[in-house]
DNA sequence: AGGTATAGTGTACTACGTACGGTGAAGTGG
DNA sequence: CCACTTCACCGTACGTAGTACACTATACCT
């Protein structure tokens, strides 16, 4: 997986380019920057849009903004915090509507659909890995709007974290899924359907109804009912739903252990 | 990311290698190959669960073997291939304990424990992508094996599917969360608490409980609560009974949408 | 006008997967 | 017993990454 991780560089640099400060304008010797880091972090979110996350190379940025590829690092410390970079703009940029009155299902649910949104304009965006999550403004925003979702209804403080980031992790783990299908494509030049006409007749071979008989059993049913192995769609409303139904009794204050 | 994909090879030749046909030991011309694919795979999978993923290259996996890289490719087409073959291995090593009598909700939390457990051995194995997954043996016999506990609990076959893929996918995810902390922290030589303790004074200027409320207290909260700023332990064992309970209603048969 | 901080860049290093073609050993047919 | 065939093995090399380092050129300050 090219998991791309999340940066070890100076936790102060890091932050005040998350955070756009340093950025004072002052008349500053030396040449004008032909840059600013504005802009390559938005081309490099319309490289990842376009081609995923792969394509931004520093030298594909670097091309498309029409310098070379070691000029990006006056800008940037490295690709990693790059992505950082891009990550938590994209999260600024999600629209945040509040809706007074709304229940707490259909305000989670709006959530995971404010995420799935993110996550089919910038599939990138699922691949990056977020243990040690970007500690922007966008990650904030994200992070104190989501939580308002949940506020006041009767959950503890840890528990509310807890709610909210199963469901956002279901939303971006169905998401990789997804982007994973899609690189499969991408990289293979093979469709899901030509991939399995040509896998499945040589498995039927290997795999028959009395070797395993529930597996051919469900597993036909399943994939007449989607069209490929996997649908990341039909995944994504089954496991929403069965999310909220299972955060229900937290709410009503009847969980299991 | 490096999310590894999965295989673009001949499927022919795959599924030959992950079912080991065409493994007639007839008397062969040519000198006798020193290798076997099952020691080259056992080998793989050790390298992997000591060092991660990245780690198995294929120069470091023919050192182990004390053969040449190029000699790799006479047992396997492609690192992406190999990659297939060792998860199906992995799969195929899993205990399969069948319990009569259990309880849907026992079976179910048996099946994620039991892959939990097989993360907890291969964390790589978290790392691969399945959205064509491999058609093995292994694949296959955890298919049948999971699906077991679902059977004949009055779920028809596309649910029991979207119900399993639902659980699997979930501690899948869980898993990788984990792998990408264990990553970021031997990249960076950063441990989680290192880590938040370098950012959190300078986060502290930018993010107040003025201008984040809700973020800031239950940021805090549930910082304190686990030790790190994420815990995939503590997420595993709330996400799963969730989505437990959000599978109930589907048995009893009064589920939402 | 001269000094200096800084933007921009060319070269090069390491590490990766793997294509290609050569080499030598094991078995077969005469 | 010998030549021929087949195949395991591998040395070299190519293309693609990120980025360290040293150098050049520019624009401001004194």
């Amino acid at each position: 997986m090219n998991a791309d991780r999340t940066s070890a560089g100076d936790p102060a640099r890091t932050l005040e380019l998350l955070w756009r400060r340093g950025m004072d304008e002052s008349p500053r010797r030396g040449p004008r920057p032909r840059l600013t880091i504005e802009r390559v972090v938005r081309t490099a979110i319309e490289i990842a849009d376009g081609e995923g996350l792969d394509a931004v190379t520093m030298r594909r940025l670097a091309a498309a903004l029409g310098v070379a590829p070691m000029t990006l690092y006056c800008y940037v410390p490295s690709r990693t915090e790059l992505i950082d970079l891009m990550l938590d703009e994209v999260y600024l940029r999600m629209p945040r509507t509040e809706i007074r009155g709304e229940d707490w299902r259909s305000g989670l649910k709006r959530i995971a659909d404010e995420n799935r949104a993110l996550y089919r304009s910038h599939p990138w965006a699922a691949e990056v890995a977020t243990s040690r999550p970007p500690l922007g403004p966008g990650q904030m925003a994200k992070y104190e709007h989501e939580l308002l979702a949940l506020d006041g209804i009767g959950l503890d403080d840890v528990t509310m974290d807890s709610a909210l980031g199963l469901v956002v992790g279901f939303v971006r783990a169905n998401a990789r899924e997804a982007v994973e299908a899609e690189s499969a494509r991408r990289d293979s030049g093979v469709s899901d359907r030509e991939w399995w006409d040509a896998n499945a007749p040589l498995l039927a071979e290997r795999v028959t109804p009395s070797s395993y008989p529930i597996a051919t059993r469900v597993g036909s049913a399943a994939g007449e009912a989607y069209d490929a192995a996997v649908s990341p769609d039909a995944a994504y409303e089954f496991g929403i739903q069965r999310i909220l139904d299972g955060i229900q009794p937290l709410v009503d204050g009847r969980a299991r252990s």
